[in-house]
DNA sequence: TTACATACATACGGGATGTATGTAACTTGT
DNA sequence: ACAAGTTACATACATCCCGTATGTATGTAA
């Protein structure tokens, strides 16, 4: 031993423990405070390290911000996936998707970063790069509803980003709700109803006249 | 006349040249470059003064964005409206609405201003106070369609949510699109789809197996 | 153990924000 | 029309933050 006794530690060993607490201070400061209002002085301080290491394991402040989403992306497809392959019927496995990523956006670090910050930080196309994660999640989701038969075909790329569209939307609404509870199941609810469009064959429209807004 | 001969101009007619050249450059330099990446020296370049004027009739960069984010905001919600007004019938009228917001949309300076910029730069309770403008149109124009009894009785904020989302989404994607109208089109079929969902009950669900994903 | 690579710390320059202070233009009362 | 006061704007500065360049310690391999 060379240094002073336990301090002995393999290079690998200290870049994964600085790189992880970057990551980790990263992660809750951009989920409270925001991209834009988050320092590197302020994560480097958290993570009991200085700006030189952060530089020597990160190009820049949105590459860490990429990788704290990344992770976080990853997470959320990952639950929405599995809350699918819990039921046999494509159906019913969308709809579990869909109640998946509305329970899993409640949390901060999800739809703060995901939802608020992500799209300003790194801009449309390279959001998009990563989002792939779980907005495929659901395309391959309403695929697989179209192949069973649950629903007649339809074009896939508009549908799933009208679905998608709508659930994010609606998440942000649920986390500010009071009764969050209450106001997810009834987002379900009608959730439910738009797709059951999807099935049927119905004619809209009605003849009635109306009073100016 | 006091000075030279005809610059004598009145203090209201300089304010508004003034807080009308720092909007318009604002506005230029937001919808192209970001919020983040336009500095307040580029922005009082552009409209020919000094950071001593911006800060004469602004408190800051978050001030002026919201101004502009307001006007662009109740361009957008004016546009629908009119477009609803224009039918008699409510169901038409809605769908003509979400047709107006998703063709404004192709603007950079709602898109970029009110879909991507704005969320992260206002943060989400002072986007919904001025967002309200444009949701509002969405919520009244559901709420005339039901009252008109082209739609039973839904609870009108989860619903709006849910349109509202799935509009926004969809033009981002309609933006990015090589055929953006084709897309568009594309985008609204789908979307009447699921809003006939809204009209009758249908029992959704199928018994079909399926592989895992 | 010596030579090298990797991990980190410190120091510096450039740029951006916000404030404080100074000056010019306009307005108002007499 | 002139003085006093208010508004509109410019300049200077203090501060913060980012990114780079350079220095130092620790681990690794011959």
């Amino acid at each position: 031993m060379s240094t002073t006794s336990a301090s002995r530690r393999t290079q690998r060993e200290r870049t994964e423990a600085t790189t992880a607490a970057l990551l980790g201070a990263a992660r809750e400061l951009f989920a409270t405070d925001g991209f834009a209002l988050t320092s590197l002085n302020a994560i480097c301080e958290r993570a009991g390290v200085t700006r030189g290491a952060f530089y020597h394991h990160f190009s820049n402040k949105e590459q860490i911000f990429r990788e704290v989403y990344a992770v976080e992306q990853h997470r959320l497809s990952q639950a929405v996936r599995e809350s699918f392959r819990q039921h046999s019927d494509p159906w019913t496995g969308l709809i579990a998707g869909c109640r998946a990523l509305l329970e899993k956006s409640l949390e901060p670090t999800v739809w703060r970063l995901t939802l608020v910050e992500a799209p300003a930080a790194l801009g449309w196309t390279a959001m998009r790069d990563i989002q792939t994660d779980c907005k495929n999640q659901m395309r391959t989701g309403l695929a697989m509803a179209i192949e069973a038969g649950c629903i007649p075909s339809r074009p896939l790329e508009p549908l799933t980003s009208l679905l998608y569209g709508a659930l994010t939307e609606s998440a942000l609404d649920v986390v500010h709700a009071e009764d969050t509870a209450a106001w997810l199941e009834q987002t379900l609810s009608e959730l439910r109803l738009l797709l059951a469009g999807l099935v049927g064959r119905i004619e809209p429209g009605c003849a009635h006249t109306r009073t100016q807004p």
